[in-house]
DNA sequence: TTTTGAGTTGTTCGA
DNA sequence: GTCGAACAACTCAAA
């Protein structure tokens, strides 16, 4: 080593460890360093072995996003460092050779996070430095929220009005602007590039940059745009998969490019303008407030990510069936509704949530495989895949979860298309092969006459495949599979 | 302690 | 086509 790069003593050299909160704006860990007043790093680690660590189409999201965030850093004097590797060592390790006095982040909530947060935790603290964590993440944190009996609440309703009544539990912080008085000295990062995190080939991601620029500015654009519009129409037009009637925010909170508290903060601020109804603002901030509700299980309940959160699950008896897993994944069921939302992740990256549900209803309930087999699928190809909301919405479809929907209640992918899609255009976008049909039978191919399938070019199972399993009898054998457990 | 009302997102059947 | 009931019981949260 060519002398110290340790800056002057007397200067308090800050690092700010970043993770799911790659921004500027309301960052209270960047804030705190910026604060210190002395040079600040920021790190940013990449460890593949750890649970949570983004899947493939997350990785997209965050190459882009990291790229983004260190062009808005830079103007601050503030360096972005990437690092490969296990954060338990990487950041005691920086930390010590950067002569920090600090190190500062926003609080994860999983365990295997949590694990390895209190292991850099106590590892900097027996080196002298000063770790300092923060709420960056929720409106109120897992602890914040409590019944009248003081324990964490297991259904959403009550949850929620709780929320709502105590409202967010800190204030925004405001994107740093002013240029750092001491910028930190040049330090080896890794070329992000070199991380290979943008396939190359097959190029699976080609289509991504249609849908998503993830950048921070990108994110507060679209709050913008869906607060001058879509809000007011959101509670009818939030389950349509064929009309534009969501934020489209979950890639941008999952990588933490928004803040809850930025979304919670402008939407109130849009309804006391009354340019917005509140009746319809209100249904999008529960909305936000399923993720903090699933952050606060995953919190109390730890072992949800891969324990069934209701007990009498354990004893469920799920099929394995390679054949059906593989053709869920494709998009290849032969049931239109599903297939399309399948495809529309893969290609996209993002899958509406109405679709979410009922594909997901299919894998577990009408092919009765395993809901971890699902989570994992959707860990690997969703841009805005969530630790907490992952595995909690997967836990609810499948009836293992806190405040499961009455197992009895099974989704029809043919009623839903109906019901959600009734003109056909999003299963006419994502499953082309069978556009020519007419409405009436679109949604269930097997109902129309030969005739009318051949004036389609449709051949079942050769053109597009015959549905893999008949709806009406897999609902009957869950249902019946779901009493065999309940009377263990 | 006991009681009471309620619980994101559905489907089917029969009148 | 439309409507209400049945589908099960159980657990949660608050009074």
């Amino acid at each position: 080593m060519s002398g110290k790069r340790t800056p002057e003593t007397s200067v308090k050299t800050a690092l700010v460890w970043l993770r799911r909160d790659l921004r500027l704006g309301d960052n209270p860990a960047l804030q705190a360093a910026i604060d210190t007043g002395g040079p600040v790093f920021a790190v940013y680690v990449l460890d593949e072995k750890r649970q949570f660590s983004p899947g493939g189409a997350q990785k997209w999201f965050l190459h882009h996003a990291l790229q983004s965030l260190d062009e808005n850093l830079k103007p601050l004097g503030v360096l972005l460092i990437l690092r490969r590797g296990d954060a338990g060592k990487i950041i005691p390790a920086l930390a010590a050779e950067f002569g920090a006095r600090s190190v500062f982040w926003n609080r994860r909530y999983a365990e295997d996070e949590i694990t390895t947060d209190k292991k850099v935790k106590a590892a900097l603290k027996d080196a002298g430095i000063e770790p300092v964590s923060f709420n960056g993440a929720l409106l109120a944190e897992p602890w914040e929220i409590k019944t009248k009996s003081g324990g964490p609440y297991r259904v959403y309703t009550p949850f929620w009005k709780a929320l709502r009544e105590r409202g967010p539990t800190r204030r925004e912080c405001p994107a740093p602007s002013k240029k750092l008085k001491t910028p930190p000295p040049r330090v080896p990062s890794d070329k992000l590039g070199d991380w290979g995190l943008v396939p190359i080939k097959p190029d699976w991601a080609s289509a991504f940059g249609e849908d998503w620029t993830p950048s921070e500015k990108d994110a507060l654009d679209r709050l913008d745009d869906f607060l001058h519009g879509a809000i007011n129409t959101y509670g009818r037009n939030r389950n349509r998969p064929d009309k534009h009637g969501t934020s489209r925010l979950s890639a941008f909170l999952a990588l933490g490019l928004i803040s809850p508290l930025t979304i919670w903060n402008r939407t109130c601020a849009a309804m006391d303008k009354s340019d917005v109804s509140g009746s319809e603002a209100w249904k999008f901030l529960s909305e936000v407030a399923w993720r903090e509700f699933s952050y606060h299980l995953l919190y109390h309940n730890p072992k949800i990510p891969t324990e069934p959160f209701r007990e009498q699950f354990k004893s469920f008896n799920w099929r394995s069936d390679k054949k059906a897993l593989d053709a869920w994944r494709r998009g290849m069921t032969g049931v239109p509704f599903v297939d399309a939302g399948m495809r529309e992740l893969w290609t996209t990256g993002w899958m509406h949530n109405r679709v979410r549900m009922l594909a997901a209803s299919f894998l577990v309930k009408n092919l009765l495989i395993h809901w971890r087999e699902g989570e994992r699928w959707f860990w690997e190809t969703l841009v805005d895949a969530d630790p907490a909301n992952n595995v909690a919405s997967w836990q609810w479809v499948a009836g293992s979860g806190a405040d499961a929907a009455p197992y009895f209640r099974i989704f029809n992918p043919v009623r839903q298309g109906e019901q959600f899609d009734p003109k056909g255009d999003y299963v006419r976008r994502w499953v082309p092969e069978i556009a020519s049909l007419p409405d009436k039978h679109l949604h269930d191919p097997s109902s129309a006459p030969q005739k009318i399938l051949e004036e389609a070019g449709v051949t079942l199972g050769k053109t597009y495949p015959k549905s893999i399993i008949d709806l009406g009898e897999t609902r009957k054998r869950a249902l019946a599979r779901y009493d065999a457990m309940r009377n263990e």
